[in-house]
RNA sequence: CCGUCCUUAGCUCAAUUGGAUAGAGUAUCAGAUUCCGAUUCUGACGGUUGCAGGUUCGAUUCCUGUAGGACGGGCCA
């Protein structure tokens, strides 16, 4: 259930680290001898490797104090060493020719790279690969399923369901990008008792078809938040309930007819919103698709006889490994809920032969998917390993968690179509009158920003936090934000446009330190991406394209571009600066955001 | 009672998974930009990383305890 933890190898995606790392590995063997069982491999070495805090230091960075307990030496006299032993023995130690220096600073080795090469190796993998660049294939001939947003069926999205929606898109995307084929499914909450709920309030106080037709899941919303309160004072109404949904259960003409209406109306809502949000799925099987496949479950797991009566349940104990029993049969010999993931489960792993079989759900449910995971893994599914359950914080309202049961829920449309509304506003603010846009581009500039903007700001934080949803806050796209991103994007592509002269990225100078931070982070992005990939954590590429932003932007501010001192610093900005787009524009897309090249 | 997660600047959050002087945004104050796009940029202010121990060369990070908060814990999903 846990993903894993262990360091990151970036010994086959980064050139650069390989080659220190060798270099490394050669030396400290020499020093030490062959034969020491505690010698660090060239894989650890390259992950060991890290980036100076301030660019002075260095380019790349070595730390030497795990290296003291096999030396017996301080942490200096090491890192001192090994440094003299790069310059003393060059021929088959030093690659001379890419580090430009070497230095020792409080136990570290810090590497200057020569520029000729740190940089031109960096441009050119980025202007061969361009809207590529950063991707990987750790995931290639392997597939993932990822179940994510599963709405319930008969309400609107809410505010809380942009969460597990953003990340699970995102998620999706970054193992894409790794090479995985992925397989998102939205796994639709489209039966049980609340169903009857919505077909009993439909029948007491609507029962007209084309008022649900006009008003689509919006009245389905209201009749089901009436349906609570009236239930509240009689308790007959969750009698009429739990019989509408019997009948849906047994194939009653009217309640089938009525729920398949309603599941429509339903499927075309949510499309809209992912649609607006440019997100798509899979498959839509939801809970029902599985009703007929639950029975083989349990058949199995008393074949197995891993299934034991107990208070009149059938349960799956799992005292054994310190969690309370699983509930697999309900007194009554109804299912529950953990059924139904073990048979989707199983059914996903025979439909789709799945490497990973992600979930995306918020941190209240770990202990049921802990709990089913464990059942699976006793069923002697070997690949239960592999179902990997990705938690996320809630979202709460003014305090409370948001239930569409007690009618607060804030409606996901009603915060993009504000969002969008604003940033329309402030076009107009900025540029009034412009005519350079047409009404038309204006329009689809602000959606691209607006709904980006909402999206980045739910991205940006690391998942596992809780998130205190306020209008205010949602909509402000100040400082750290996805318009401050989308803008940048579009500044770098201004000037491309501006240009007139063809961009030679193989012949490039650097003039000052701003425009080496700038090729330190670009050459960054490919980790970030496995990071992103191996911690299942979006906000990494939110981080990765502030951070780029921000010192391209004072890049932007400091040197000129069009009008650089000479021909040849003009090229290499130009050529920074595209460089730049196709990174910003990567990560862009990594995070399920649009770009505009005009804001 | 048991379990999981969270706690870092006034506020919202980072910190290369145990590393160099703990960094951004926001708010406040002071500035820059005759210019490639002012949703930009530069400063200043802001810290006993909840608290107490422990592990070691080194802890925001790991362990134990403790306080506060959120959420779970057999017939809901």
């Amino acid at each position: 259930m846990e993903y894993r933890k262990e360091k990151l190898s970036l010994f086959m995606i980064c050139d650069i680290k390989k080659i220190i790392a060798e270099a490394l590995y050669n030396i400290i063997k020499k020093t030490t001898g062959e034969t020491r069982q505690d010698n660090l491999s060239k894989e650890e070495i390259a992950g060991m490797i890290e980036y100076p805090p301030d660019i002075n230091m260095g380019d790349l960075a070595f730390p030497c104090f795990r290296l003291s307990k096999i030396f017996r030496k301080s942490p200096n006299v090491i890192a001192e060493t090994i440094a003299g032993e790069f310059t003393r023995d060059v021929e088959d130690a030093v690659p001379y020719n890419k580090i430009k220096n070497i230095s020792c600073a409080g136990g570290y080795i810090n590497f200057t790279l020569n520029d000729k090469y740190y940089i031109q190796n960096i441009l050119n993998d980025i202007f061969e690969q361009k809207d590529k660049y950063g991707s990987s294939n750790i995931g290639d001939g392997k597939t993932a399923v990822i179940d994510y947003s599963s709405p319930n069926m008969s309400k609107p999205l809410g505010v809380a369901h942009m969460r597990p929606t953003n990340i699970g898109n995102s998620i999706k995307k970054i193992h894409q990008f790794c090479g995985y084929k992925m397989i998102a499914i939205n796994y639709i909450g489209d039966w049980g008792t609340p169903q009857g709920k919505i077909l009993a309030a439909y029948k007491l106080w609507c029962n007209d078809m084309t008022e649900i037709e006009e008003k689509g899941v919006y009245k389905l919303l209201d009749l089901y938040v009436n349906f609570g309160v009236e239930a509240e004072k009689d308790e007959r109404l969750n009698d009429m309930a739990r019989s509408w949904f019997v009948k849906l259960e047994q194939g009653d003409e009217e309640a089938v007819g009525l729920w398949k209406k309603f599941m429509g109306i339903s499927v075309a809502e949510i499309k809209r919103i992912y649609n607006i949000m440019g997100i798509e799925f899979d498959s839509y099987d939801g809970e029902s698709f599985f009703e007929d496949k639950m029975d083989a479950v349990v058949e199995e797991l008393k074949e197995k006889n891993i299934l034991k009566l107990d208070q009149g349940a059938q349960i799956v104990d799992l005292s054994e490994y310190n969690m309370p029993p699983c509930l697999i049969l309900k007194t009554d010999g109804a299912t529950l809920y953990p059924t139904r993931d073990i048979a989707s489960a199983i059914y996903r792993k025979k439909t789709y032969n799945f490497d990973k079989n992600i979930y995306v759900n918020d941190m209240r449910q770990n202990l049921h998917f802990a709990q089913w995971i464990k059942v699976t893994e006793l069923m002697g599914y070997d690949w239960a390993n592999n179902c990997i359950n990705i938690p996320f914080g809630l979202m709460n309202f003014g305090g409370q968690v948001m239930a569409t049961r007690k009618g607060n829920t804030q409606l996901l449309d009603d915060l993009l179509k504000m969002a969008v509304e604003k940033v329309e506003t402030i076009m107009e603010e900025k540029n009034p009158g412009d005519e350079t846009l047409s009404k038309e581009e204006k329009k689809e500039i602000a959606k691209k920003v607006g709904i980006g903007a909402v999206m980045f700001g739910d991205l940006v934080n690391s998942r596992i936090k809780d998130v205190n949803f306020n209008w205010e806050e949602a909509l402000n796209f100040n400082g750290n934000s996805g318009p401050y991103v989308q803008y940048t994007y579009a500044r770098a592509c201004s000037v491309l446009e501006k240009n007139d002269t063809d961009i030679d990225y193989k012949n490039i100078v650097i003039t000052n330190n701003l425009e080496r931070e700038i090729i330190k982070l670009l050459s960054q992005l490919p980790e970030k991406v496995l990071i992103a990939e191996r911690e299942y954590e979006p906000s990494v590429i939110c981080r990765y394209l502030l951070d780029i932003c921000a010192v391209f932007n004072r890049f932007y501010h400091d040197c000129s571009i069009l009008k650089a001192e000479s021909a040849e610093i003009k090229n290499s900005r130009l050529a920074l600066c595209e460089a730049v787009k196709y990174a910003i524009g990567n990560g862009l897309w990594l995070i399920g955001l649009e770009k505009t090249n005009k804001v």
